[in-house]
DNA sequence: ATTATGTGTTTAAACGATTAAGCATTTACC
DNA sequence: GGTAAATGCTTAATCGTTTAAACACATAAT
């Protein structure tokens, strides 16, 4: 039994496949189609439960309704709920989404731009991954649509979406001076992404700008693929060092996660042995003994944004550029409480 | 500047499309094309970096190598691993995944199944939500392919990926009262989907199997939508009873993890106060002060068996039902530990 | 009576691919 | 030399829509 299409109307109603399209795409004024033969047309589309083809529309009118969210690591839940709420926003709009996680490869992000852009994608929302700069351009040169979303690249002009990194590190490093800690440390993704340095700059100018001398061997970067094990390492070392670290921040989620896990072996207790502030934001922090001190980042306005602008740049190509970056919220919990202050020598 | 066609390509080589389209698609074997001609045309189609639209190939061929996926809560962390893995397998396939959550409820699930049909999807993968019995006799009526992905209805004859969830409970169950505990409680969802019943189905058969009677009081279904505060008054009244239960399973990890904060507020001990173990799987689980035994179901031979199952019967329609339930595993961590020896009375 | 205007409908091309069928031309065979 | 087979390529229909243009009437205006 195949599906009806609009001949099949068109034959049982006996007039032409024009006449059909007309008045099921509300055109019947227009195109002054008989209000008899209207009824009519529109009875028998429900009799036969007609459901236009998409594909024939897209091929017809070159464009897709869908938009191809490409997300730097979909396991993060950050990214997992950004993207949920990408989705729901677009199919408010009558957008589909086509999800693609490239695990932080870059190849395999250029993988999924291809797929994508084969699938006719409208326009990409993109959570850029470290040396996918390539792509960018490409797109730029391409001139499909395409917005960066939570991380971008300042060399490069593009639409952006993202958070105020430097600024939410900085009030972070700022709150733990603030709590009577002063040697913190960082723990970020060995990177040159933009959004990460910023992280480890913010922290780097609040101790500055409060007199504290940031020691090099603070800040541990560590990378993706191989987490588990140098998380470990990293944190053994902040840890052994004659300039013990008090206070770590975690520059991800992943990092957050994987150094608990540590610490709980270890049998250290958060704050008092390490106070802890974490980026991202999951349920973990709320349940865990000591709840997390972590900043939360704009997702939904990140999301619903990043929408909007994809879309208004579908709907007017020429329109400007457009580039946001927002503000996160440091949400302070136990695991930075006040240090209870110590007699100093 | 517009996407490069085969009749470009055609253009530039001075032939027709049809041969473009032969040599692109290594059929220049059956379709006898001269070696120098088919040169010339796979070395054109190189520099204009010829892509093909999809689009007009799935409307010629009919089949979109697309599938929907519909979950019934992306938000719970085991359908989003399950979606990803669903989403890898179908990649390695050459087949695109479209996600769609509808978060327990069978209209939007209509809604979905409507907009993936009119995107022409080859075929369903879903995680049935309640009341969306009829959803599933529609596919079945329009001879859409589709596997019912860790929710089946034992009433419809379908293709269906499952966990074995009595089995599961009942291990639960098993393990907890060899470990000591008898006033045994669970909470689930106030459904009629089977494997809710199953899991409830599993304690009960467990408890009697070891001359416990089940008190209907241990019982305790609460709403989706008002989870939140149903919770509460839910472990309040179990707490409360004069038939107190000891420990308590936790038919989903949403509601454990309401369940746990809420624990954690009234500062109750796990296990000395309350006993638990969850369904579902999450990195809460690991960190909680006292890590949680849980149910552990095989997340990714699911996913992936229901992609295996579905692509089948998409290359041979005529095949047979394929059914399965996949063993779970619990795993025993803390939450429920042996009790100590009480003396009775 | 002729032209203009309005009304209701059909025709046919187009989107970008696939592919059965047809058409030349050359080579092989008896 | 005549038929058959092999070779290399083109034509045109098709998938399901949309939409500009053409067409055929009826009515109104001059």
């Amino acid at each position: 039994m195949k599906k009806t299409s609009l001949k099949d109307i068109a034959q049982q109603a006996g007039v032409s496949t024009a006449l059909v399209s007309y008045v099921l795409n509300g055109k019947e004024k227009e195109t002054r189609v008989g209000e008899a033969i209207a009824q009519k047309i529109r009875q028998i589309a429900k009799e036969l439960n007609y459901q236009p083809n998409h594909l024939a529309k897209s091929l017809r009118s070159g464009k897709t309704y869908t938009i191809g969210l490409i997300i730097a690591d979909i396991s993060n839940p950050f990214f997992a709920n950004i993207a949920r709420v990408v989705e729901d926003e677009a199919k408010k709009n009558g957008y589909t989404v086509i999800i693609g996680s490239c695990d932080e490869h870059a190849e395999k992000s250029w993988d999924l731009v291809n797929v994508l852009i084969n699938r006719q994608v409208d326009g990409f929302i993109i959570v850029s991954c470290e040396g996918s700069e390539n792509q960018v351009h490409y797109l730029k040169e391409r001139n499909i649509p395409f917005v960066l979303l939570d991380r971008h690249f300042p060399e490069i002009q593009t639409d952006f979406v993202a958070t105020n990194n430097y600024k939410a590190s900085y009030d972070a490093g700022v709150h733990l001076i603030e709590s009577g800690y002063s040697r913190i440390g960082i723990m970020a993704y060995k990177s040159n992404m933009y959004h990460m340095e910023e992280r480890v700059r913010g922290l780097q100018h609040a101790l500055r700008d409060n007199n504290i001398d940031f020691n090099d061997a603070w800040l541990k970067e560590v990378n993706f693929e191989t987490m588990d094990s140098e998380v470990r390492t990293a944190i053994d070392e902040v840890l052994a060092s004659d300039q013990r670290v008090e206070a770590m921040i975690f520059a991800t989620y992943g990092l957050a996660i994987n150094a608990l896990k540590y610490i709980n072996e270890l049998r250290l207790k958060v704050p008092s042995d390490l106070a802890i502030v974490s980026f991202g934001q999951a349920e973990v922090f709320d349940l865990y003994y000591c709840p997390i001190t972590y900043v939360r980042q704009p997702l939904e306005m990140l999301g619903k944004t990043s929408v909007e602008f994809l879309l208004k740049k579908l709907k007017n190509p020429d329109e400007g550029m457009k580039q946001i970056l927002m503000e996160a919220k440091l949400i302070p919990r136990d695991s930075s409480k006040a240090k209870k202050p110590v007699s100093k020598g």
